[in-house]
DNA sequence: TTGTACGCGTTATCAC
DNA sequence: GTGATAACGCGTACAA
């Protein structure tokens, strides 16, 4: 048995010790500059670092190198499965870069995100991941200081330059415009996300637009700002279908907000898309599996995180962005 | 306009220069020790660190304590809606003792998992937690060592100290092997995780315990170990029903297995419950929307988060464990 | 109430 | 190929 038990975490100066070499050599086998230590040192260090239990301290790298190897990614609701596959895509490319992921939620609450940003500022992270950010004072100096910044899904307000990744939403908005006019509807209603989204606001404007171009007239469209749960989407749909002239199709900001109004519809013995046409955003990853009804605009959440790190290696003052694909999913439910 | 852009972070020795007091003073005001500072000087403290932007270096007082603030959690499947429960729940929590939260996922890989293991501990992280942990000699290496570690939903191996946070798995397959029994099923299936977990193995046991000790002969219970996963479901569910004499009642591992099987049942005409009843797992967000009907044992997802805090706060060699409560969700799928 | 001085673990630089 | 050493930013014991 080692005794690497009930004691402090060994150190360089522990493993240079007991392979009688200096810490500078510990070091240098342990960055992977092995080319320039001889074999038979490499193999001592190895040994002894291993008969000691010895795991190279993070703490002592990022404070000599003045950085650490963590991404801290602020998403506004972790239970929303966008939110959290864009998640598991970008923890899974981060590790291949041997960086590490914290997660952070800030509940869709702007004075949440903030102390969210000082925490991570506070880490000295290799970069912050805001996902669906809530334009702040204080987000405006993250963006303008040093670190590393990638916008997702929300572009920065105009003036702040940096990284984005993300679609054109407002095309989107477009295209299921254009398939509920396809479809001969008339009456519409978009239940979208909050305003300060510009991921809400494109895809709000591109819908609108698209129906104002055809001669739609502007009483024939409800709009509804709301949040994009379920639970929301259910409140929405029974006020909606209880109105003396509901809409014939409906818009909706995610697929959360589909499922409710869904449902709602379900009850109250509203034919789905006899009388009342549904369109989602995202197309989750169980809709092929519990919501084969549900025609939704399908964004390829999983390919934001490698998009993200790309975005992290391109030089330094990157201000590219990516633009990725999105489709319409037709299913049974328009 | 304040200088803070374009340079380095502001150190202590920055703050305490502009405001005229000594890097002592300055630490005491951001460490909370605030009673034991003038007012005046306080006041002056931070005003200069808000001058310059100043957010205290993590690295600093990570090395100084010997600590960090980061907990370390390791998932087997982040995709798994169980899994992100836990995860949402566990940083909310943590983030209310001003710990943040790094989430990892070892796609039920154990060497992967090992190599994450390794990565946590550079961090010196305040613990790790392991859900759904894979037995090696590394992770038992881990749990001998200082880190503090909570396993969840699975226990440690005979002989592992440490804290715990999950149900009676034993006690729910034998719930759901009653409830099959009452409703007079005869022939049985059970689609369970791999038998490396101990809470699949609970589940099993039980499950086949409760059949066994009602006279169930045990060519009549088909087991099938498989991924827990919607795909693996269905291709399970395809199989089982193409037999001659398929089985009656299935208790599925999760509720994903059971999306899966109740597609391949659909597909084929099979009735659910008339000719297939269905026991799901987990009983996820999603079931209340879009799997109204689905049978499943609740479990308190949202919970594990606070009680893992609760451990992790109940004093130093803990060797706690909280056992959550489970229940049977009936719907309609049985 | 405030200041001085040290050490935490690492790596880059320089000298050998 | 290897070693000695100086930082990196912070918290605290001790001194004033």
């Amino acid at each position: 048995m080692g005794g690497a038990v009930n004691r402090k975490p060994a150190t360089v100066f522990d493993v240079a010790r007991e392979s009688g070499v200096s810490t500078a050599t510990v070091s240098r086998v342990f960055t992977g500059k092995t080319d320039r230590v001889a074999p038979e040192t490499l193999e001592r260090v190895r040994h002894a670092a291993r008969q000691l239990g010895y795991t190279p301290s993070e703490i002592g790298r990022s404070l000599r190198l003045a950085t650490t190897r963590i991404v801290v990614l602020i998403v506004p609701d972790a239970t929303n499965d966008f939110c959290a596959d864009v998640a598991i895509s970008l923890e899974q490319a981060l590790k291949t870069a041997g960086l590490s992921m914290v997660l952070c939620n800030t509940g869709e609450d702007a004075d949440r995100q903030d102390e969210l940003i000082d925490d991570a500022e506070g880490l000295r992270p290799h970069a912050v991941i805001l996902l669906g950010a809530i334009d702040t004072p204080r987000l405006r100096a993250l963006a303008r200081s040093k670190t590393r910044v990638v916008f997702v899904n929300r572009r920065p307000s105009p003036g702040v330059k940096a990284p984005f990744v993300g679609i054109d939403n407002e095309a989107a908005g477009r295209v299921v415009a254009r398939h509920f006019l396809d479809r001969g509807y008339a009456r519409f209603a978009i239940i979208h996300g909050s305003r300060r989204y510009s991921a809400s606001r494109g895809r709000l404007t591109g819908f609108l637009a698209c129906l104002a171009e055809s001669g739609v007239p502007a009483d024939s469209v409800t709009q509804i700002e709301s949040e994009l749960t379920m639970e929301a989407g259910y409140r929405h749909g029974r006020e909606l279908l209880s109105r003396a002239s509901p809409p014939r199709a409906v818009f909706c900001g995610n697929d959360m907000i589909a499922y409710g109004i869904h449902r709602a519809a379900t009850e109250r013995g509203v034919g789905v898309p006899a009388d009342l046409a549904i369109c989602g955003f995202d197309d989750n990853r169980v809709n092929e599996w519990l919501a084969p009804w549900l025609t939704t605009v399908r964004i390829p959440a999983l390919d934001f995180g490698p998009a993200v790190l790309s975005l992290l290696q391109g030089g330094e003052a990157a201000e590219g962005e990516v633009i990725l694909p999105f489709s319409l999913t037709l299913r049974h439910s328009t």
